[in-house]
Order: C-alpha cells, then sequence, then structure tokens
DNA sequence: GGGCTTGCCGAAACCGGTTTCGTAGTCGAT
DNA sequence: ATCGACTACGAAACCGGTTTCGGCAAGCCC
C-alpha cells in the first residue's frame, strides 16, 4: 500500500523514506527494522524478510551520515593524493578514480578525496579526515618501502589498503601490479632479441615497487644466463631529465649496454633525448623497454614499448578489498595482485650496433 | 582549564571534543554553545566572544555528519567525472582536485567524487549523491551549451557551479577559462607571421565552449582584417583522429589555408600526421595553433603553440565560488574567468608555402 | 510602580538512525 | 503445573549536533 510512490520518491524533491516510514507502514518499532535490515540475530526470519522486502518496496535507503553519528562509520572510502610529485599516476587518475568510485558506488558507498603536498601535509591531512570522520578507511596509493601512512593509521585505528606493497607485509592488505614480473619478461624480450648486455634504471629506492622491480630484473637476467653487471645498475630516475642523465652514463660506460631496461616511463622518455644526443636510434642502435604506459610514450617516436596498467581495474579491485577491510574481514587475506600488460611499441629491437659501435658514437658526439 | 589537553587532542586516538564538553567547560548549554558558534542574533557579544575563544582554545570542531542530520548539509562539495569522454581534462585532473580540495580544506569542507559513463548515468548519479546527502552542492565540468545537470540540479533545488559558461546565463553562477580571448590572440600571432588563410577546426558543437572559441576566432579574424572562408570552418574535432580528419580535408580544398586553429589539442595532435602524410612540415609550410595544453603537446615535434590552463586556480575558484553559492549567495554575482596563457611551442611560424603549393603537395601525397 | 517589550539563555524537542534494556510470550524439562 | 531458558520485539536511551519554545531579568514607556 506504500508502494506506489516509491518511484516517485526517487524523481522528484518529495522528502526521503525515513527509517519510521517503513516502521509505520509495517506497525513495528525502527529499532526492529534497524535490526532486520542489519541482520542482527535476534529476529525472526519471517519478520526479516518481511522487513528488507517492504524497506527495498518503498526505496528505503539509510541516511549514511545519520547512521554515521552512532556507529561511527558512513559508508566512505578515503583517497588522499599527493600532487607535489610530477609522477606517472597522474594520466590513469581518472581511470583510477572510475574503479574506485564504480565499485564503491555499487555497494552504496562513496569516495572523499583529498590532496597534499608532501609528506607531513599527507599525514596531517589523513588526521583530519579521520576527526572529522569523513571517511572510514583509506586507500594509500604509491606505498613507500616503510610507509609513515600505515604508522598513523594504526596509531588511529583505522582500516586501510595499500596500493603497492611494502618492506613489512605484516598484518597489511593490499593490491599490486607484479612490475617484477614485466621486468622478467621486458629482459627476456631484450634476450630475445640477442641482447646480452642490458642495463637497468630504477625509480627512487623510497617506493617499495624500485626494490621489486630491480628483483625483477636481476631474475631475469639470472633467468636468460646473462650477467649483471652492477656499474650498468642505475636508480633513483623518476623523471625525464633523470632519465636523459642515466641513460648518458650508461653510454659513457666502457663497454655500454645495448639495451636499457627502465623501471619509470618517464625517465625513459629522457632516453630518447640522451640517444639524440649520441647519434643513436632508440629501437635499433639502443633498444628501450620500460614500465609504466604513459600515453606520452606512444606519442615518441619511436613509441615507448612499454608495460601498461589497468587503472581502473586496480581501483575496482582496491575500493572492494577496502570495503571487506573495514567490514573487519583480516587484512593478511585481503591482498591481491595483477600482471602489467606488454604495450610493444617501436623502442626494442635487436641491437643493431655492438657496445664498441656504441662506445664510438658515444665519444663522437662528445659525451666523454 | 580544558586548554591543557587541546593539543593531546589532536594528535591520538583521544575522543573528540564535543559541543557538550564547550558547554560544561563554560558552565553553559549546548544549545548556547551551537548558536554562539554559528552567529545565531539572540547570544549577546560577550558569551558569544566567550564561547569561540574556548572552543577554539579545546580544540573544538562540529561533526559535519551530526550537523548535517539536523541541517542536512555537510560542509561537502560534489564533482561528477564522466569518464566515457576521451577528453582533454584527465591529464589536469590531479591539479584541478589539488585546487578544490585545497581550498575546500581551507573552510573545513571536503570533497566527495563520483564517476559515470554517459549522461544518464550521471544525472542519476548526482541524484543518488543529493538523495544521500553526501553533497551539498556540485560542480559542473565540461559544460554543454544547453546542459541537462542544471536543469535536474535546479529541480532538486541543489546549489551547483559550472566549469564553464552556458547558452542561457540566467540565475547560473560559474567559473570560466576565456578561451575566445585565446582564439583571437591565436589569429593574431598567426596574422603577425603573415598567414592569411587561416582555417579553424572546432569542438564539439554540444560544448558551449565551442561556440566562444569559434566567436573568438571571427574576431580575431575581423580584427586582423582577414575574411573567413566557410569552407575552411569545420568542428565535431574532439579526437586525434578526427583532427587527421579535418586536416586532410583542410588541404585538399582548392585553395588550402597556410595555418590551421584548433579549439582542442587532441585534434591538433591529428594534424601532425596528416601534415607528414603530405609531405608538410608542421611550423614551416603549415601552421597550427591550438588549445588545452595537454602534456603530448610537448612530446610532439615540433612542440605544440597552444594556450594552457591552470587547472589548479579553476578548481580553487570554483571550490570558493560553490561554497558561497551553498551558503546562498546570488549565483549571479558568483561568476569568474581567467585567461589561458600561451604556451609556445614550434607548431606556427611564417608560411614558407603559399596555399597553392600546400595544394601541390597535397595532391602529389595522394590525398585528392 | 506597573505593564510591555526586548535581550539572553536554559530546557527540551528534534534530526534519522543504532543499540541497550526489559519483558511478554513460547517452549521444553521437570 | 511450575520453572527456567530462550526468542522476538517494544520502549527508550543514545549519538552530536540544531532549533524551537518559554521564561527570567533588565530596560522602556507611561
Amino acid at each position: 500500500m506504500v508502494m506506489p510512490n516509491a518511484k516517485i520518491a526517487t524523481l522528484s524533491t518529495s522528502p526521503r523514506v525515513r527509517i519510521s516510514d517503513v516502521a509505520d507502514a509495517l506497525g513495528v518499532t525502527k529499532g526492529t527494522v534497524s535490526r532486520a535490515l542489519n541482520d542482527y540475530p535476534d529476529i525472526s526470519e519471517t519478520t526479516r524478510r518481511r522487513v528488507k522486502r517492504t524497506a527495498e518496496a518503498m526505496g528505503y535507503r539509510p541516511l549514511a551520515q545519520a547512521q554515521g553519528i552512532r556507529t561511527g562509520r558512513t559508508r566512505t572510502l578515503g583517497l588522499v593524493l599527493q600532487t607535489d610529485i610530477e609522477g606517472a599516476s597522474r594520466p590513469f587518475l581518472s581511470d583510477f578514480l572510475a574503479g574506485i568510485t564504480g565499485a564503491a558506488s555499487a555497494e552504496f558507498w562513496t569516495l572523499t578525496v583529498a590532496t597534499s603536498a608532501g609528506g607531513e601535509e599527507m599525514l596531517s591531512t589523513l588526521q583530519r579526515l579521520v576527526n572529522e570522520r569523513k571517511s572510514d578507511g583509506f586507500i594509500l596509493p604509491r606505498t613507500l618501502a616503510d610507509d609513515p601512512r600505515m604508522k598513523l593509521l594504526r596509531e588511529l585505528d583505522v582500516p586501510f589498503v595499500l596500493y603497492g606493497r611494502v618492506a613489512d607485509p605484516d598484518r597489511c592488505a593490499w593490491f599490486d601490479i607484479l612490475g617484477e614480473e614485466a621486468m622478467r619478461d621486458a629482459v627476456f624480450r631484450l634476450a630475445g632479441h640477442g641482447h646480452r648486455r642490458i642495463g637497468f634504471v630504477n625509480g627512487a629506492a623510497a617506493y617499495n615497487f624500485s626494490h621489486l622491480r630491480e628483483e625483477g630484473f636481476r631474475a631475469g637476467m639470472a633467468d636468460a644466463g646473462l650477467a649483471v653487471d652492477e656499474t650498468l645498475m642505475l636508480g633513483e630516475a623518476m623523471s625525464c631529465n633523470a632519465g636523459r642523465e642515466a641513460t648518458c652514463h650508461l653510454l659513457r660506460a666502457a663497454v655500454p649496454p645495448t639495451a636499457i631496461v627502465f623501471a619509470v616511463d618517464l625517465a625513459a622518455l629522457g632516453a630518447y633525448d640522451a640517444a639524440q644526443s649520441a647519434c643513436l636510434a632508440v629501437g635499433s642502435d639502443i633498444s628501450v623497454i620500460s614500465y609504466d604506459g604513459i600515453p606520452e610514450g606512444g606519442w615518441a617516436s619511436p613509441p615507448l614499448t612499454t608495460f601498461s596498467v589497468d587503472s581502473r581495474m586496480a581501483g575496482e579491485c582496491l575500493a572492494h578489498l577496502l570495503i571487506r577491510r573495514i567490514r573487519g574481514e583480516d587484512p593478511e587475506s585481503l591482498r591481491d595482485t595483477a600482471l602489467a600488460r606488454l604495450q610493444p611499441g617501436g623502442s626494442d629491437g635487436p641491437p643493431a650496433l655492438t657496445s664498441e659501435d656504441i662506445a664510438g658514437r658515444a665519444a663522437a658526439a662528445g659525451m666523454r
């Protein structure tokens, strides 16, 4: 008898259906409705069904903020983005958000976004959101090997899920892309082209992914039966400039590599500049494979061979994991990973030059 | 006497300071504290000051969700992003969000983000957020000339601020970049180079900015004393492919332009492909100026001359405007604009070829 | 000095939910 | 038949605020 206006309620400015409306329609108290909907044990199965059916039919949805004042939780996920790093995460932000909010809204959760410039502001922003109860838990992107956000949120007893693994996995829930597998595949691909001398340019050691990608590179080299020359292992290259300098450094080596694996696309794009300075053609004279799949890579010539990440799927996974975490599941059971997908470009191929040729070109270009 | 632990409260898991704590410390009722903090008229000036000072000292911050259950407002801005359009808004999303949340958090507001694929889902998402009171008002990016979101939110009586203007400005608050000025400047710049025959490739007519940019182009042509050839006016080019095809079309004209102004960077990038097919060098044989400032433009060779937008500032402005709008200010007093900034690249310059030369090249390349 | 307004604040209702407490009713065991 | 345990629900407190209502005291006017 209340059903007729269920549709209308969602269309106009008509007042919301409240829990007391449902209770009145059923001739029970709102306490009973609440307990039935929240699956309390002391409600008979028949009543529970009756309540759920009627609530559904009336289009009743509890007001998250009203629940929150008692329960402390408002079905809200939190995400704090750090904006002072010129990072690779930006082009995918839209997809990432779409994944999170898509998964969240399917369960009637929402997403609160905040930003911070710098690490301390990050922590104070988390504090503030927790204090104002604007979020029931957090997705922590770009995990550091030892992440201070974890420590803070543990002290505050607030659930979180990591996007990326950490050095100490104890009591952590996470989703991560297996960057180490991508690095290993990159080595295989280069070895398949015939490269024997391969350099590696890592990202910043503070990020946990850097260690994993280096591991993957080393594992790939070992499996391919190639020796790792420690002088060809560089790091801390997170930008185009840093990538250019790292590449120049490698080209100046006594026996330069014929191929370079980069942990970060932005750094790999710097290699194009360096190669041009040395009159080396990327993709033939010197091969490059990288990781991230940023759109700029597709505009470089030749297009960058890289591993791309499905950010939308990552967002979906993280949202699901966090919701389950907030609901109380054991964090160590909430771990998931996925593989990056090879996105072949023209930046790698069989070596057209030997290391000696490359050294000659670099010297001729005045790089040494 | 309650001040000592004000600092501690923000540091540990210690319970929040509630309004009743403040009331108790002052020996008044919580009603008085509430009225004093919210500047009700029936509170004496001395009491008001005493309350505000003590609340501040105790570190009291009202719980937005608790306020919301009575007032309906929770100091939350809403932003629904449409993710099915391969648009230029994506690379700046991070900056845009930083602007919004930065300005919002300075006034203790937060941001709820949702996404939608497609127009109807957009509307239902707005509905849902309003219904669940997850947002007190919305920032509407990428305004259409006649935007259905406006109609919906007006029916629901929910405040909003547009990022971009609309055909009918009645009762609207907005922030916008003056794209028409950029287009006019683009024409001036090309005319200064000596171009007399300039084509224009617009974006989709559904977006309001397209009309403005075309106006700006026409105004610039008129001011420069150049005639607009309607056969060189194209539109609906929002992607790289569409831009390539539009460019090919212009190059096939009986008397092709020596320069093209694009309303959208992504389309302008397509011009590079088209020019290459016709053996034309961008920046000398054919000049291109565009608008958006997407990072890919910097990677093209030569780098794209374009107008860039300060998305962070846009976000800040919009947040401020929306907060004032929600607080009840007259929408027509809440309008602000800013200029795009010229970002010179190498894609424009003095014409190296005549229209006839270009037509010849295009014909030779088999484009006609 | 008495009535009337006005300023200021306490008391209490209220918002929309959740959760505690108590109890009527049912059931099985003795 | 009596008792105790258990089930299932109503009544009411509670969460942290806002807002209404009413009344006391001071000030004003006559």
